[in-house]
DNA sequence: CATATGTGTGGAATCGATACCACACCAATG
DNA sequence: CATTGGTGTGGTATCGATTCCACACATATG
């Protein structure tokens, strides 16, 4: 490993001059700045970002901490956010929670320690414990996919785009609407767009069976068994289905197809996601695009903005989304 | 930022009885322990990681040089390293390239610079520079995808799979397969496989017409395209495709669809990746599961075991491929 | 009883950079 | 000619840890 102690001998100045020439910092000659730009090229001398760091107090380096990397969802946040980051010469350090939320915690220290200069958070919940963890943190953050008060957040419209796809469900006639969910601890996901759901369903004064309303985890075969779980209990069966996500709704169409109900003549699917496979399925799905990956760049620059300005200015910011018609209605 | 000299302060020793104490290194008395333990618990002190870096060299984090984020496959990839890296207290520094070949370089630089303790790359091409680039980096380097002499790889069994989807189709009585490949720079996916499917026809006697090998580019539309070039550009109109990713038999799928081609009566098709989407288009794909979450964590125990034993033994591990047999034949 | 061995501790050097300061030089200014 | 100010350079402290070394003391060994 070179030093610059090692390019300094090799040009014939002192390590002050080196650094000097690096950062552009300071007077240097032509003469000494040729001297020592030729050395670096050819012994392809790369100054220690660590010993860097440990002077500025900068690293260059944002932690983003999220629930799977194994998600499209993750995948074009992280994408969105790289984008912005790297431009800036900035990199991420990965902390993948496997959905675990202790290790939400565990992640916030472990980034401290490695002295990042921001954090964004890709949230599933708002428990307290780690509200109050995020609060205390003393450098930028930032969560995406929840509002947390007092922190900056960039959230997603929930309510709104589940009203309006509920809202074009009926439009189209439908009045027995079946809504499969996820657990309210997530509360943009379990609680928002539940919310939507039912207030839309009230304002147009249609009531809501119990067994139209399922729970699930996040996955396909999930939503294949809440979707018979909705067929088989329920007395008036619904004509149509508000799944929180693509995933849920496309499990939901496999047991449809299974049972021979044709969607969308027999039956209307909406969801919110417009993964790629959402436009594949057969029927397509009517789905809500959020824009992760615009999301995931204003993050990014938000985060950039708090570093440079040092100030630390709670705000939400909501994300258009885009509402995408396709066969299933 | 607290310090260790201020734990030291505090607890009413030097800086050196903490660093021993942190490291579990040396003598530490009992007392002094607990004195310095309560200070930590107190104050939530945690070590900066750069200087410790700085010192020992280590920095517990793992680059990871990436085409996209965005595909399935990288994102399996990366879980999987993950996996395997974060229960052994390393972190992921992720390099997104964009498909740019250049950045490989740059990053390879960067990373460096940043000191990791290894380098992952996942693969798009072995071109000579990136080779070169490749052999004279000084630190545990391992290549995902693609076989590099001289480098440690882990790689999937293009040939063979491909040999084996193309036999399956001869063994259903087709003679007459078509071939939607990559440019040829990607040498796993656009050479091996295409390496694959014509060794396999000529072992079984069959001719291959002209206009049925088609290049494409790796999405779905261009799947779509490359078919409709198949169909019209053919004289004999083949009864069977193999393409060499999921995407590109889905939009071959959705070509054949539109002009009422029914698959699997009338044609068959395979490909390779076993996507989540190839299980729910009509029909399902019968495709090759490259199992990349294993690739990725077999990648993360070498690179540990590089950096454990300080010794490079370029050696060539091969993943297990498992074929899926769906209603696409 | 002298010597060896095991504990426990602090001082100081070190890692590789940056940044401040002092100084030297030279030209322009009054 | 003395003074000023712009350039260019090197010395040195500093960042926050680890690690080696010296030393002090207690106990065990011959």
């Amino acid at each position: 490993m070179l030093t610059i102690k090692e390019i300094a001998e090799m040009a014939n100045v002192s390590r002050s001059t080196v650094s000097r020439a690096l950062n552009n910092s300071g007077y240097v000659s032509e003469d000494a700045r040729e001297r020592i730009e030729k050395v670096i090229k050819e012994t392809g001398y790369a100054p220690s970002q660590h010993a860097k760091s440990l002077r500025t107090k900068k690293t260059k380096v944002i932690g983003v901490i999220l629930p799977t990397i194994q998600t499209e969802t993750s995948g074009k946040i992280v994408a969105g956010i790289d984008r912005v980051l790297s431009a800036n010469g900035y990199q991420i350090l990965l902390a993948n929670t496997n959905l675990n939320s202790e290790k939400e915690m565990e992640y916030i220290d472990l980034l401290k320690a490695r002295q990042v200069d921001g954090i964004i958070l890709i949230a599933t919940n708002t428990e307290k414990q780690l509200v109050e963890k995020i609060k205390e943190v003393s450098i930028p953050f930032l969560v995406i996919g929840q509002e947390i008060e007092g922190v900056v957040s960039v959230v997603y419209d929930d309510y709104h785009a589940s009203r309006e796809l509920v809202s074009l469900l009926i439009k189209e006639g439908h009045e027995k609407i079946a809504f499969i969910g996820v657990d309210e601890e997530d509360r943009a996901v379990g609680y928002e767009r539940k919310r939507g759901y039912i207030d839309e369903m009230q304002a147009n004064k249609l009531t809501i069976e119990g067994a139209w309303m399922q729970k699930a985890v996040f996955d396909i075969d999930s939503g294949n068994k809440a979707m018979e779980q909705i067929i088989n209990r329920s007395k008036e069966k619904p004509t149509a289905l508000f799944a929180v996500t693509d995933r849920l709704a496309i499990g939901a169409l496999s047991y449809l197809k299974k049972i021979d109900i044709d969607v969308p003549n027999d039956f209307a699917i909406v969801s919110i996601g417009a993964s790629e496979i959402s436009q594949y399925v057969d029927p397509p799905l009517t789905t809500v695009d959020y824009q992760n990956e615009e999301a995931g760049s204003e993050a990014g620059k938000q985060i950039l903005e708090m570093i440079a300005s040092n100030e630390i200015d709670p705000k939400k910011i909501t994300i258009d989304y885009r509402l995408i018609k396709r066969n299933s209605v």
